[in-house]
RNA sequence: GGGCCUGUAGCUCAGCUUGGUAGAGCAGCGGACUUUUAAUCCGCGGGUCGCGGGUUCGAAUCCCGCCGGGCUCACCA
C-alpha cells in the first residue's frame, strides 16, 4: 500500500527474533537437501534486498504455508512510474519468497472507492470533471470516453503496462468489494470498536502535538449518497449491521445493511488495517511519504492488532522516483507524468526491472531519457556479462553472485544465469541507435541486415534485438539529443570538391564498387591500403560524411558504408564526382 | 515544533545492521589496437566519507549536537 514505512528502525514491530528463525527457514527450504551446503548457498546467492525482506517476512510468520504480499494504489490520476515502485517492490519480494519454496499470493488493491478530489491538469473536459468532485472516482465518467469510469481508465492503462514486465498480481477493486458487502464483518468490527480506534488515533495525535482530536462519537465511516453519489453524507449506526445515511446535498435518506454492501466504506486509516486482517497480509511496502509517527502505518499497526487480531505486515520503505530534469516528486495531479508505458518505449522490460531492482528501495533515483539511456543499457549489458563469468575464488565472486541474483530478479521470466555459460552478445544500444537511423526506423530491414551479417543469431536473440531496436528508434525519435541524430540523405547532392579531394573520392568509389556489397572488413583493408599509399584520408572523411549524412563526422565509415549498402552509397557519392570522373 | 529518511570521488551509487588502513560504474587522463563521433582491452589520477564533539587501541560505520536536502504529522487515500 502506499503507506507504511519502515525505514528499518522506526516502526518495526518486534525486532530481535531474527537469527534463530531465519536459520530455521533457510534450512527448511526443502528443495535443497544437503544441510549446510544449502544454507551457505542461500546466504551467498539469495542476497538481494528483496531476499532480506523475504527472510524477515518468513521469520514473522513461522509455520504459514501461504504468504500474502500486497500492493495498493489509488487511481485518482495517471498511475505513474513512481507508483510503479510499489508494485515492483512487492513483485521482487514475492519472487524472493517463492524462491524459498513458499506459496505466495500477490494482491493488488485498487483503491478506486476513493473520492475524486481534484481535477488533474492534463485531463480533458475539465469543466465537466469539476462537477464530479466529491463523488467516487469509480463513479466519475471517463472523460476520455474509453472506459466505464475515470478510475477504470487509469487502472486499465496501468494493468496493461505491467504485463510485459511479467508482473501478474491478483487485482482487487475496492469499489466492487465494498459495494458487494465483502468487508461487512470488518466494517462492523470497526464500528463496534470505534472507541478503540478513536483512542489509538487520538493517542497518536497527542504524542505528535496535534492541534485537534477526534470526538468521542466519531464513526469510522465514509461513503457516498445512494441517490446523488456525492460524499457529503452523515451517518447513524445502530450498533449491529445497519447504518442510516443522510445526504446533506440532496436530502436523500436511507438505511444500508453492511452485509448487503452499498456505498459505504471505511476511512483510509481504518480501511488499511481492516484489509490487512481480511487478506492476512504479511508484507506490504510503503512510500516514504507515509513513514512518520502518527502516519497511517503508525496507527494502522495498532488498529490491526486491537481490532482485527492480526499483526502489521513487514514492509520496506521506498523513496520516490523522479524524472531527470523535471526534479522532485512525480505528481499525477500536475500532469506531464511518466508512466510505465512511457518507460517501456525506451527501456526493455528487463532493463526497467533491473533499474528498480538495483537501487535500494529507500534511495531516491531519477529515471532519465537523455543520453543516460545509453549508459544504462551499457551498464546492464556489462552486468549480464559479469553474471555469466564463472566464479574463480577471488573477491570478484561476490559481485558476480550479486549480479546474477539481481539479474534473475530483474528478468521477466525469473531465469537464472548459470556461471560459465556463454553470455548473450547483444548489440549495444548506441550502435543500434545508429543502425536504426540508417534504415529510417524500418525495424524489419534493420533485423534482416543484422541477421545477414550474423550479428544476431537465433530466434531468441533476434526477438531480443528487435525489441531493443524498437526502443532505440523510439529513443532516437523522441528523446535523444541532437548529437545522436543521423539521417542518410534521401537525394544525392553535388558538392564542389577541393582539387585534392576529388581523386580520393574517386578512389573510394572504385573501392566500393570493387568490394563485395556489405563486406566491411574488405572495405577496411582497402582503405588501409589507400592510406598506406599516402592518401590523406583526413581530407576525405568530412566530405564523405557530408555527402552521405550531411554532417562532417559520423559513424565509422566502413561500418556506415557496409550498412547502407553499395547502391545507396554510390548514388550519394558519385553525384559530386561527375565532372572529374577519373579512372576507377 | 515532533517524527522518519538522507548528505561518501566531477556524476550515479555501494559500504553503515555485526567498527579494523575508503569501493564500483560512468566521466577525465595515459596507453594498446583501430584510419576519425566508435568499439574493445590495459593503466592512472581523484574523496578532511556534510560539520563538531564523544565512546574505542581503532569510527564512513556506534552515541550526542549542529548544518544542508527530502518527506511527513489532516473525519485525505
Amino acid at each position: 500500500m502506499i503507506a507504511g514505512q519502515d525505514h528499518h528502525r522506526g516502526f518495526r514491530p518486534r525486532s530481535g527474533e531474527p537469527r534463530a528463525e531465519r536459520a530455521c527457514h533457510a534450512s527448511a527450504l526443502g528443495a535443497k537437501p544437503c544441510g549446510t551446503m544449502a544454507r551457505a548457498e542461500t546466504e551467498t546467492e539469495l542476497n538481494h534486498w528483496a531476499d532480506v525482506a523475504a527472510e524477515r517476512t518468513l521469520a514473522a510468520h513461522p509455520g504459514l504455508t501461504r504468504i500474502t504480499v500486497a500492493a495498493g494504489i489509488t487511481p485518482s490520476g495517471v498511475v505513474h512510474i513512481g507508483n510503479f515502485r510499489e508494485v515492483i517492490t512487492v513483485d521482487l519480494v514475492a519472487r524472493a519468497l517463492a524462491d524459498r519454496g513458499v506459496d505466495v499470493r500477490f494482491l493488488y488493491s485498487w483503491d478506486d472507492f476513493d473520492v475524486f478530489r481534484s481535477v488533474p491538469a492534463d485531463a480533458p473536459k475539465a469543466d465537466a470533471l469539476r462537477g464530479e468532485l466529491g463523488r467516487s472516482i469509480s463513479s466519475v465518467p471517463d472523460p476520455w470516453g474509453e472506459h466505464d469510469s475515470y478510475a477504470t481508465h487509469h487502472i486499465a492503462a496501468f494493468e496493461a503496462s505491467i504485463g510485459p514486465l511479467g508482473i501478474r498480481p491478483e487485482f482487487i477493486r475496492q469499489s466492487r468489494a465494498y459495494r458487494a458487502g465483502r468487508y461487512a464483518e470488518g466494517m462492523r468490527a470497526a464500528l463496534q470498536k470505534a472507541d478503540v480506534i478513536v483512542r489509538i488515533i487520538n493517542t497518536s495525535r497527542e504524542k505528535n502535538g496535534a492541534r485537534s482530536m477526534l470526538p468521542a462519537d466519531w464513526l469510522p465511516l465514509a461513503g457516498f449518497c445512494d441517490a446523488c453519489g456525492y460524499d457529503d453524507v452523515g451517518f447513524r449506526y445502530d450498533g449491529d449491521w445497519t447504518v442510516h445515511v443522510t445526504c446533506n446535498r440532496c436530502q436523500h435518506e436511507g438505511d444500508t445493511d453492511l452485509r448487503r454492501g452499498g456505498n459505504l466504506k471505511l476511512p483510509w486509516r481504518v480501511d488499511w488495517p481492516m484489509r490487512w486482517g481480511y487478506e492476512k497480509v504479511c508484507f506490504e511496502p510503503g512510500g516514504k511519504d507515509h513513514s512518520s509517527a502518527g502516519g497511517s502505518y503508525d496507527t494502522a499497526q495498532h488498529i490491526v492488532r486491537e481490532v482485527y487480531g492480526w499483526s502489521a505486515p513487514q514492509y520496506v520503505g521506498y523513496d520516490f522516483v523522479s524524472l531527470k530534469g523535471a526534479g522532485g516528486k512525480i505528481s499525477s495531479s500536475r500532469g506531464g507524468v511518466v508512466t510505465v508505458a512511457d518507460c517501456l518505449e525506451v527501456y526493455e522490460p528487463a532493463v526497467l526491472r533491473w533499474l528498480f531492482a538495483g537501487y535500494r528501495p529507500n534511495t531516491e533515483f531519477q529515471i532519465s531519457f537523455d543520453a543516460d539511456a545509453i549508459k544504462i543499457y551499457e551498464d546492464y549489458d556489462r552486468a549480464v556479462r559479469l553474471a555469466h563469468e564463472p566464479d574463480d575464488g577471488t573477491a570478484k565472486d561476490a559481485k558476480r553472485r550479486a549480479a546474477r541474483r539481481t539479474l534473475q530478479l530483474a528478468s521477466v521470466d525469473h531465469r537464472k544465469i548459470e556461471p560459465g555459460t556463454p553470455p548473450p552478445e547483444p548489440i549495444g544500444f548506441r550502435h543500434l541507435g545508429v543502425v536504426v537511423q540508417i534504415f529510417g526506423g524500418d525495424i524489419d530491414r534493420v533485423m534482416s541486415h543484422l541477421v545477414e551479417r550474423k550479428m544476431v543469431a537465433g530466434a531468441l536473440a533476434e526477438a531480443a534485438c528487435r525489441q531493443r531496436a524498437v526502443c532505440a528508434w523510439n529513443w532516437i525519435t523522441e528523446h535523444a539529443p541532437e548529437e545522436f541524430h543521423y539521417r542518410l540523405r534521401e537525394d544525392p547532392v553535388a558538392k564542389p570538391l577541393p582539387p585534392e579531394v576529388a581523386p580520393l573520392l574517386a578512389r573510394l568509389v572504385a573501392i566500393i564498387e570493387d568490394v563485395p556489397d556489405g563486406d566491411e572488413d574488405g572495405l577496411g583493408a582497402r582503405m588501409k591500403t589507400l592510406a598506406a599509399e599516402g592518401a590523406d584520408l583526413k581530407l576525405l572523411y568530412p566530405v564523405v560524411y557530408d555527402l552521405l549524412i550531411a554532417r562532417d563526422k559520423g559513424p565509422k565509415l566502413t561500418s556506415l558504408l557496409a550498412t547502407i549498402g553499395r547502391t545507396r552509397a554510390l548514388a550519394l557519392l558519385k553525384a559530386s564526382l561527375v565532372p572529374t570522373v577519373t579512372q576507377a
